[in-house]
RNA sequence: CGGGACGUGGCUCAGUCUGGUAGAGCACAGCGUUCGGGACGCUGGGGUCGGAGGUUCGAAUCCUCUCGUCCCGACCA
């Protein structure tokens, strides 16, 4: 491609907009321009990217079995309505009325549609299992779309849906599906891990996370440094507590007089205590309507996902001091588990603590030397708190670890909730008809580039793994009216491209400062540059973008020295 | 939805407090000089000061309403 004829509006300054890296590199290399909240133009560059991605995604999911298809994005309400989600789905679904006065939504996902497909061109076990996706563009209207392609209204992704004849089928097209993803991430170039996410309902290890480690990530990570264990915060456990062989002796319970103390540190200071001694009773609520109190450490947090799971709730949050009081009877800051009027539940670390300090469910009182099971019983006991850095890994006993990353993929084991909900279902080799076993499969294709700049970036601008970079090469023409320059870098231009390098050829009539500034910023793997030392010396310069490293070369060995670099790159 | 900030040429911003009829740099067009890390000079084009209403002799500036954008929380690829 020739630099002049591209549309190419890169910017010199930062846009006040953009507050991410990836976002305002993305704009200033002219990938992407906003047209309105969380809804962006993809331009030429940033679309040659998308295209990297999705090509390798395209490559591995075919080779992993499944099939590519191609949805429709307005979805009919009716479909909604018959798997539940018309109503639970919430605002973030765009719903319309077309001019028949029939109501539709811009597909946020398509487990209905393709749930509806299946049911209606899947009769057989014979023909299981089967393994769909697309890639495409979502619609899903976001509370607070922010950071530019990383949480978009509008945003193309990758998904796709199995169906298989029963748990065992399901559990190896998960497999297959894991591994197809470690490949497209690998492939990509990221540094990544696949995390333990939260299942829901469902249960079991049968949900991961793909994050690409960055910094400026949104969710947190939880790693150990000895083992392979990593989880998403909301799922991270770690090892029960030690219990002491040597328990001290209990002694009585007392109440106390504290005034006023209502927070941790408050009441712990005025006791002298540490706030390790300390339980706290958080009250949440589930669902909006049932008061359940929360029993953790004094120096924990509670964990709502773990919580939301152990009763079953859809969702559930901290309650305000009006519910506090309206549903236990006491302020909040006094409440404790001893004669407390709402269910209980205790994170497992309490039940190891002896003569510790609670709310005496009375104002302007504690308990001091309380003691579980001795004072109080509770409903359940459960790892309900959130994991903190150095805490003992789960699985091998390791420090803990927290990082930031993005989340690029998800995939899931569905099970059989919207086969049930919409009846999809085949004979089974008996002549038994059965619901199909789902699993879906995510990934943020729009995202996945943001998240590599997220991670690839320096003060000049992006630096692309080679994989998924929109051109391989920059090709500079420092001295565009030097004739011998000018038939060189053609020349080169040429070669090249037959070779397959994907080259962006610098033809404008620019001074070199802008050029190279250009070639940094939309973050090419390599720089040819010809220029003076071409003239003098018929010298032309290679430049890895990653590192920095430069060599000289006459024209001629530059073609294969480019070609066998950009291969190399290539090659993950 | 709750909390905060901001809307002035394509971009970055000044001017708003203290009303007097719009500026700078970059970008763009022309000419000249320059040419290996975002050059310089001269000339030029481009702005309903987000929108509506109000106060005033006079509003970018003050008041009211409204729309939009961004940031912090719950959601998610």
């Amino acid at each position: 491609m020739r630099f002049s004829q591209l549309l190419l509006p890169t910017l010199k300054e930062t846009p006040a907009e953009a507050e991410v890296v990836s976002h305002q590199l993305m704009l200033r290399a002219g990938f992407i321009r906003k047209l309105t909240s969380g809804i962006y133009t993809y331009l030429p560059l940033g679309l040659a990217s998308i295209r990297k991605v999705e090509r390798i995604v395209r490559e591995e999911m075919n080779r992993a079995g499944a099939q590519e298809l191609l949805m429709p994005m307005v979805q009919p309400a009716d479909l909604w309505q018959e798997s539940g989600r018309w109503e639970k789905y919430g605002p973030e679904l765009l719903r319309f009325e077309d001019r028949h006065g029939r109501m539709s939504c811009l597909g946020p996902t398509h487990e209905e549609v393709i749930t509806d497909l299946v049911r209606k061109t899947v009769h057989s076990y014979r023909q299981l299992p089967v393994n769909l996706y697309q890639i495409q563009t979502k619609f899903r209207d976001e509370i607070r779309p922010r950071f530019g392609l990383m949480r978009g209204r509008e945003f193309i992704m990758k998904d796709g849906y199995s169906f298989d004849a029963d748990e065992k089928g399901a559990e190896i097209t998960y497999k297959k599906m894991y591994d197809a993803y470690h490949r497209i991430f690998e492939r990509c170039g990221l540094k990544f891990r696949s995390v333990e996410a939260d299942t829901g309902a469902i249960g079991g290890s049968f949900s991961h996370e793909f994050m690409v480690l960055a910094e400026t990530g949104e969710d947190t990570l939880v790693m150990c440094k000895e083992c392979a264990y990593a989880a998403n915060m909301e799922k991270a456990s770690c090892m029960k507590p030690e219990v002491s062989h040597d328990k001290p002796e209990l002694l009585p319970l007392e109440k106390v007089e504290t005034p006023g103390k209502r927070k941790v540190k408050a009441v712990t200071e005025f006791l002298d205590i540490k706030p390790q001694e300390l339980v706290k009773t958080m009250v949440y609520m589930a669902d909006d309507t049932k008061p359940v109190a929360v029993l953790v450490r004094g120096d924990r947090e509670v964990q709502p996902v773990k919580l939301k799971n152990l009763i079953g709730a859809i969702e559930v949050e901290l309650a305000d001091d009006k519910q506090v009081f309206d549903s236990a009877g006491v302020p909040s800051g006094y409440l404790g588990p001893v004669g407390i009027k709402i269910p209980v539940v205790a994170d497992r670390e309490v039940t190891e603590m002896c003569n510790f300090a609670i709310g005496a469910n009375e104002k302007n009182y504690h308990f001091v030397n309380a003691n579980f099971g001795r004072d109080f019983e509770v409903d359940q006991v459960a790892d309900l708190r959130m994991v903190t850095e150095g805490d003992r890994c789960p699985e091998c006993g390791g420090s803990l670890l927290l990082t930031k990353g993005i989340e690029v993929g998800h995939i899931f084991k569905l099970g059989t909730s919207y086969s049930e909900a919409l009846q999809a279902t085949f004979l089974d080799n008996n002549g038994v008809e059965k619901t199909f076993v789902m699993g879906c499969f995510g990934i943020g294709v729009s995202r996945t580039v943001a998240a590599a700049i997220e991670q690839g970036h320096d003060k000049d601008g992006i630096i692309f793994p080679a994989p998924i970079a929109p051109f391989h090469v920059a090709l500079l023409n420092l001295s565009t009216k030097d004739e011998k320059v000018t038939a060189a870098v053609e020349d080169l231009y040429e070669k090249l491209q037959k070779k397959g390098v994907e080259v962006l050829m610098d033809d404008r009539d620019e001074r070199p400062g802008v050029k190279f500034k250009d070639a940094d910023l939309i973050g090419v793997p390599y720089r040819v540059v010809v220029g003076k030392s071409y003239a003098k010396e018929g010298l032309v310069e290679i430049r890895s973008r990653i590192d920095g490293e430069t060599v000289s070369a006459t024209s001629d060995e530059a073609v294969a020295m480019v070609l066998e670099k950009v291969r190399a790159a290539l090659e993950v």
